[in-house]
DNA sequence: GCGCTGGAAGCATCA
DNA sequence: CCTGATGCTTCCAGC
């Protein structure tokens, strides 16, 4: 264990020292970077709860098998995807089984890889040579051909103007590492698919040719010093990066705005991108942030999904070889590497280079550069405000992937939002210094408080950057949550990789009376193009600037059950450009009033112009408008942040029930706000309040119920949760959460889905006992594409995929977990989560009963049907596309659609 | 000198 | 294929 233990360790180290990483605040001073790393412990988490590591924990870890295996997550993680992702694929013959096809992407990436460790790893387990790294990339490249399927590749993107420049290969090889991580890894990508398509010939040979030549540098010899580059690069922080880029520059271009490659093709980040070509990183790039932090990621996962991982990995096949042989190769080439890694002048680099060994020896000595080194942390930790140290409450092994969706209360816990953010706020890029914590509108910061909780113990809140789409909350791929330090920061935290989403950690405490002012969370921007290249990526960067904080807490209970709960902000609107041009509604005094309308409702936001137009729509479930109208808007009144309409009648004076309909601010052709829902009552009735939702978008917003709005809002339970039925639906769950524990303030407008909300509707899609349940929304939603609304329509036939290749889909990888999860703690012991519990909804799933575009579920649930609506910001036109699709789909799929 | 911001240039993609 | 509108990234400059 401990030698795996070490193995983990050493990246973390890396990573510390070496990055500045995107916190340069972070780099700072120990006590910062010691909150900021993960004590190796984190390995236990896995075992334990998700944080920083406890001694006992740890310990346990080691006991444990799985805890082993934990420890190797990184490796484990990135053979552990091949092999799954190979078994994966093999059901749909996609992949051959063997690595081999694998293979040669894998080489790829070692050569540039960033991440030296996981590449080697991975290429020694699938073949010894592709341990010797980057010259058996070269050999690989044929293979590569199947590494990727153009079709995977985000159709935002296009691939064609990244040419088949190393940048491909470069990225795919930065995915790889995201592809490690144990949750997403095997089920990630079915995008990617193993078929070699001859196409990506070219761009392999290409990646492999003319990559290496930007690479050269760093490339060669030093694949892993590259690699390490890139851990060290990783923290792409902003400016600090940016010099590098400059060296890179030629490349990279630094004249920023967009150079081109050498090939003379248009370059796009390519080469340089960080992740994608390790060597690149270091010079090159800002880039690597994405890459980073998935290297980070899976350094770093010493959260709950590295549990999760490691499960994973032990259930794959390969799991074994994770942790082993990989690592000493690895280190040795990182070692070997490391001089070049010397450049960057990262302390850390040279924790990189270093071997296992390294891991505890040179941590410690290295440690003396950062005290809490993650070995040493592990055992010494030191002294912080927040002691990070102190046991955490978690006790369930695993905790709920991120992308699962969890009420914001349960019984007498209710985890509120008290002050949402701000509904605007520019992310930064990597190559930019940060732009801050995320504000309040008052001006202060965002505050999140948790009800209910009467314990002595403190908690971590958990705060990641999820969508704020109308589909299911999930991690978002193109934001991740940047720590924030400073004189100005009151709130300590620390980051952790949960899969490829890095998430804060900010401590709950009970003197503070559960209260957090999240005034240390920023928001970083990843380039589109780096991240739809990325392996089993479907979502479009393009036009998805809109982010939600996400906000976890995860409680023990005596009866050794966890309670997850999540809290999910107002959407924020990250784009500069959209921020200042798109109209946007926070607040509308009305939510609901008779179908006779003629009240004058006033709306707060932004950027309204004087010639604002607010349009209400209705649409059928299948996406056709069934009406929209425009209101009549009171100019005499408009301001910037405010306008005043007056609700039109709707179309139907004689509904008998509430209908939902949704509105809109439009100031010209493309520049819509998001939908607002607003509901219709039946003229007779008392007008009932609801919660506005900001997330809820209009397009393809059919007319449903409010429950249906469940769905969408994405609440679920997880099983961890002691209020989720066994059977999974949790439909139990949700109703015995329907009130907020008395003496709670009602939640902000927007907030988060309440438990409530998750109305007994939604859970039946559940299919308790159906084989082809699927714990996890997204898979729910693969095994029934038609219901989905594709990212786009591009990726409409990739529908399926995507829920099962995103990176972020953990909801598998948890099944094992869950139900091998160790003996006590282990939510399968729990008394409330029977073995169907277990069994059915997280029953886990081998490759080829995943769902997957060859394999249509084979039972589609009688559940009512929601139509997943795609983020407002998309053209109408490209939206009524989509709609097509999705009524085709449906036309073809026997569903019912509930009354 | 650094971090935080606002603004905007330059290039890519879309319509 | 051309052009304008939009979007995305990267820089710059001021506080």
């Amino acid at each position: 264990m401990q030698d795996t233990s070490c193995l983990r360790v050493k990246p973390r180290f890396n990573f510390g020292p070496r990055f500045p990483s995107a916190d340069t605040a972070t780099m700072k001073s120990a006590e910062e970077d010691a909150l900021t790393y993960t004590p190796n412990v984190s390995l236990s988490l896995p075992l334990g709860m998700g944080n920083p590591c406890l001694a006992t924990q740890y310990h346990n870890l080691q006991n444990s098998p799985v805890i082993s295996i934990t420890s190797c997550h990184q490796t484990g993680y990135a053979i552990h995807e091949d092999t799954l992702t190979s078994g994966y694929y093999l059901p749909h013959g996609l992949r051959p089984n063997g690595a081999p096809p694998l293979e040669s992407p894998r080489i790829e990436i070692t050569t540039y890889s960033q991440y030296p460790e996981e590449e080697v790893e991975e290429s020694s387990s699938v073949d010894p040579m592709a341990k010797r790294v980057n010259s058996i990339v070269t050999l690989t490249l044929p293979n590569a051909d199947g590494y990727r399927d153009p079709t995977c590749l985000s159709p935002a993107s296009s691939l064609s103007s990244r040419s088949c420049n190393s940048e491909a290969s470069s990225y795919e090889s930065g995915f790889y590492n995201y592809d490690n991580s144990p949750q997403n890894s095997p089920w990630q990508s079915p995008c990617v698919s193993p078929k070699g398509s001859s196409s990506m010939m070219p761009c392999t040979q290409a990646a492999g040719s003319s990559s290496s030549p930007r690479q050269s540098p760093s490339n060669s010899p030093h694949t892993g010093v590259v690699a390490d580059d890139g851990w060290t690069g990783a923290p792409r922080g902003s400016r600090s990066n940016s010099p590098l880029c400059g060296t890179n520059g030629i490349i990279g271009g630094g004249a920023g705005k967009r150079k081109y490659s050498l090939n003379g093709a248009p370059y796009r980040q390519p080469s340089y991108s960080p992740n994608h070509s390790p060597a690149t990183s270091p010079r090159g790039s800002p880039r690597l942030s994405v890459p980073e932090d998935n290297w980070i990621a899976n350094t770093n996962q010493y959260t709950n999904s590295a549990i999760v991982a490691a499960i994973n990995a032990l259930t794959t096949d390969g799991v074994s070889d994770l942790g082993e042989g990989i690592p000493v190769k690895s280190r040795k080439t990182n070692m070997d590497n490391s001089p070049s890694m010397s450049l960057k002048v990262e302390p850390g680099g040279d924790d990189l280079g270093s071997g296992a060994d390294i891991c505890q020896e040179d941590y410690s000595s290295r440690m003396s550069f950062k005290r809490e080194s993650y070995c040493g942390g592990f055992l010494d930790v030191p002294p912080h405000p927040y002691s990070w140290s102190k046991p955490k409450p978690y006790l369930s092994p695993s905790l709920p992937a991120l992308d699962w969706q969890l009420p914001s209360c349960s019984g007498p816990y209710s985890l509120q939002i008290e002050v949402q953010p701000k509904s605007h706020h520019r992310a930064h890029y990597e190559t930019e210094g940060s732009r801050g914590a995320v504000k309040a509108l008052s001006g202060g910061h965002p505050v999140v408080q948790l009800y209910g909780y009467m314990e002595s113990e403190p908690l971590t809140l958990q705060l990641f950057i999820g969508t704020a789409d109308d589909r299911l909350l999930r991690p978002h791929a193109f934001y991740q949550v940047h720590r924030i330090t400073g004189k100005t920061v009151s709130t300590a935290s620390h980051e952790v990789m949960q899969s490829n989403t890095k998430v804060l950690e900010i401590p709950l405490l009970p003197e503070n009376n559960m209260r957090a002012i999240i005034d240390c969370a920023g928001i970083l921007k990843l380039r589109n193009s780096d991240i739809e290249l990325r392996k089993g990526e479907t979502d479009i960067g393009r036009k998805n600037t809109r982010v939600r904080m996400v906000f976890r807490v995860h409680i023990n209970q005596p009866n050794g059950r966890t309670v997850s709960l999540q809290a999910a902000s107002n959407p924020i609107e990250c784009s500069q450009r959209s921020a200042q041009e798109l109209p946007l509604v926070d607040k509308q005094s009305l939510d609901s009033y008779p179908a006779t309308g003629g009240k004058r409702m006033l709306l707060s936001g932004h950027n309204f112009l004087p010639d604002s137009k607010v349009v209400f729509v209705e649409k059928a479930q299948d996406g056709h408008h069934v009406w929209e109208t425009e209101a009549k808007v009171d100019k005499d009144s408009f301001k910037s942040t405010s306008l005043v309409v007056e609700i039109p009648p709707y179309r139907n004076q004689r509904i008998s029930s509430p209908v939902q309909v949704s509105f809109y601010v439009c100031n010209g052709k493309r520049k819509r706000s998001q939908c607002q829902r607003f509901t219709y009552l039946p003229p007779n009735v008392p007008m009932i309040k609801t919660e506005p939702n900001d997330d809820y978008e209009c397009q393809g917003a059919p007319v449903m119920p409010m429950h249906s709005k469940t769905f969408y809002g994405q609440q679920r339970l997880t099983p961890l949760m002691p209020l989720g039925e066994p059977d999974g639906c949790l439909g139990g769950g949700y109703s015995s959460c329907p009130l907020r524990p008395t003496g709670i303030p009602a939640s902000s407008p927007s907030s988060s889905p309440k438990l409530h909300d998750l109305s007994p509707v939604a859970y039946p899609k559940c299919l308790p006992g159906s084989p082809t349940h699927h714990p996890n929304p997204m898979q729910e939603m693969a095994g029934r594409p038609s219901l989905g609304l594709p990212a786009s329509p591009e990726h409409t036939s990739l529908t399926l995929l995507h829920s099962q290749s995103s990176p972020h889909l953990s909801s598998p990888t948890y099944h094992p977990l869950y139900t091998n999860s160790s003996p006590s703690s282990s939510p399968a012991s729990h008394p409330s989560t029977p073995g169907t519990a277990t069994e059915s909804p997280f029953q886990s799933f081998s490759p080829s009963q995943l769902p997957n575009r060859s394999s249509p579920p084979s039972s589609p649930p009688a559940l009512p049907v929601t139509i997943k609506q795609e983020p407002q910001e998309l053209d109408q036109g490209y939206l009524d596309d989509v709609n097509e699709i999705i009524r085709n789909d449906l036309s073809s799929i026997s569903v019912h659609t509930h009354a």
